[in-house]
DNA sequence: CAGTGATGATAACACGTGTTAGCAAGCGAT
DNA sequence: ATCGCTTGCTAACACGTGTTATCATCACTG
């Protein structure tokens, strides 16, 4: 199995009859660069003719840009369920950095492996930038430090944190659902949350809830709030918790639809009736929500455009040369089907 | 914002007293080199201090190698659901790389866009190899160029093509499924594809249905034959189909989840019920199968070994230096949850 | 006709690393 | 003392590209 060298822009320069150094200014299409017409196209033609491409590692070693950022991703492989969209978060961040000619390293770092293999992405200068999924708060710390360096971008969010970030308004979406549910006329609203509350996003989904019972006059009752952790299996417990209780909730707002599984099994095994006995609204929106039975009303999470927005911020960041000062909100709906009792539809 | 240069092997040597060969060699720990051991140390701990890495651009260049394998991924945004379980099969295989030392850089390449920015990865050397995931008939011309000289390995398959590929047995387990709902006793067993025929795997699943079929002496018939394709709304108008039939069948074998989740809906929504008035068998067991209700029986796809084994063909390849002849079935098994009627628990 | 610019190209350096050939010093043997 | 061999290290080249300073040619001007 000969493996011929593949063509050098030395090849294209002898196929064309001129320097190595001509052959680099037209192909990079340098505007102050006097070339004769004629010449310039002698080495396009050459250059299509050995269907020359620049050496990736010669380029980066000079040019001090990789072309390739990356896409930490800080999830458990217990939240593989959390990860329902993210296949729609990479879609859209690699959209926009196709377009910019970048490329996208997939790296997943579980929460409980040190920063180390991360950071060396960033002094082997393999990147030109990173998107930090679920960023913890250990990761304060490097952060700080290489975050002058490297563009870096948070998608979902850190407190205290100077650097950009991208992530849904947690707060707004839970008042909005919770909202919802006491226009219904519930007035006993139980909260079943996504994660420990140590997690930013499970937090202020928390203050959400509270807020909209604060609107309504109601009292927050610690009893109606139990505490899930990624997997349906959590919100199973949760549920039979709740519906131990001698005065249980009418309705119960699910931070996270995976979670909102397994309640809903466990209403279903109680020989309950969603919307009728006990109204539900999850949070997401995942792919496969809209076919549960009932379908599950959900706050919609805008995936790809995260990814979308992510990529923008990076993007800026690695042009301009120093991060921008924008910390971007996404604004989230509410999709209302079945489960929540304001039937949209069949 | 001063942006100060990161250490170079020369830095180390300066530090260390000794020149910077001495510096590569120590650090690359070259056994046939003779290092007097105090030197080592003084090397290693400059090293240190100086928190040196060798920059990836440079190695890329003198090595040849980028220490990068891309992860093509040929699916339409259609598709999306079918990707329930991309993250598994990503986790499979950044596993097995990592331990490698290589990276994964992700590049989606919709079916209607055409592979020379895929090929481009190879010619400019950004990528040492490859899993090309869901490979297309019409990427048979251009893999059979560039598999010559760049490691590929197929996730899914290909016909007529040499290329290693790892794939499950469709055919074999497809049969599985459709053996388990007749040995439950059902004489009309219908089939809802996953996708026209004109793909591998669909065709797979419903030579499987058929063969199973014949050994328990029953008919082919084609009325029973609905076609799906990948989305869940596919599903429901094949069931609607089927339901139309003056003779509908007891039970279908549906050869995608995601499918299934539509065909479910519409079951629902005639007013039948699963198992006892129609039974069900799914194949991918997609995560949330088993928090539909009823659960669904289904083929799981063991999606992360398939990333796993993937990753390890490669491997071989790039280390041995030739394509290993192996092509892998990876074997499925029935999951027996309660859409079927053969009741798993509850 | 000498001087001045513009034009069109190139030689030479830099980027940071791996690797080969070779050099100096030390030591034992003749 | 000289030769040869080992030990420990380094100078020099290679990898393929981008970029700067320079050079030759020619046209135009005073």
């Amino acid at each position: 199995m000969m493996r011929r060298r593949s063509p050098t822009a030395e090849d294209v320069a002898r196929l064309a009859g001129v320097s190595r150094t001509t052959v680099s200014l037209v192909l990079n299409g340098v505007s102050d660069a006097r070339i004769r017409p004629e010449t310039r196209q002698r080495v396009l033609e050459a250059a299509a003719r050995l269907n020359y491409r620049p050496h990736a590692g010669a380029r980066h070693l000079v040019r001090g840009r990789s072309e390739v950022i990356a896409f930490v991703m800080r999830q458990t492989p217990d939240q593989v369920f959390a990860d329902a969209f993210l296949p729609e978060v990479l879609r859209g961040l690699s959209d926009v950095l196709r377009e910019a000619n970048l490329h996208l390293l997939l790296f997943p770092l579980a929460p409980d492996r040190a920063p180390e293999e991360t950071i060396r992405l960033l002094q082997e200068r393999r990147v030109d930038g990173m998107v930090l999924s679920g960023p913890r708060f250990e990761d304060r710390e490097w952060l700080e430090r290489w975050g002058q360096e490297t563009p870096v971008v948070l998608l979902g969010h850190l407190a205290n944190s100077a650097l950009p970030s991208v992530d849904v308004d947690n707060g707004q979406a839970a008042a909005m659902a919770t909202r919802h549910l006491l226009r219904l006329g519930h007035r006993r609203v139980g909260l079943i949350t996504n994660a420990p509350l140590s997690y930013t996003a499970s937090y202020e989904r928390w203050l959400g809830y509270r807020q909209a019972l604060e609107e309504a006059g109601l009292p927050y009752d610690e009893a109606l709030v139990a505490f899930g952790a990624f997997t349906p299996a959590s919100g199973a417990a949760a549920m039979e918790q709740l519906l131990k209780l001698p005065d249980p909730p009418t309705a119960v707002f699910v931070a996270s639809d995976v979670v909102a599984f397994g309640a809903l099994q466990v209403i279903r095994r109680h020989g309950l009736r969603v919307p009728q006995d006990l109204a539900l609204v999850g949070f997401d929106d995942v792919p496969l929500s809209a076919y549960l039975d009932p379908p599950l009303t959900t706050v919609h999470l805008p995936a790809e455009d995260l990814g979308r927005a992510a990529g923008q911020l990076l993007l800026q960041w690695i042009q301009e040369g120093r991060p921008p000062t924008s910390t971007i909100r996404l604004a989230t709906g509410l999709v209302i089907r079945q489960s929540c009792g304001a039937g949209g539809g069949a």
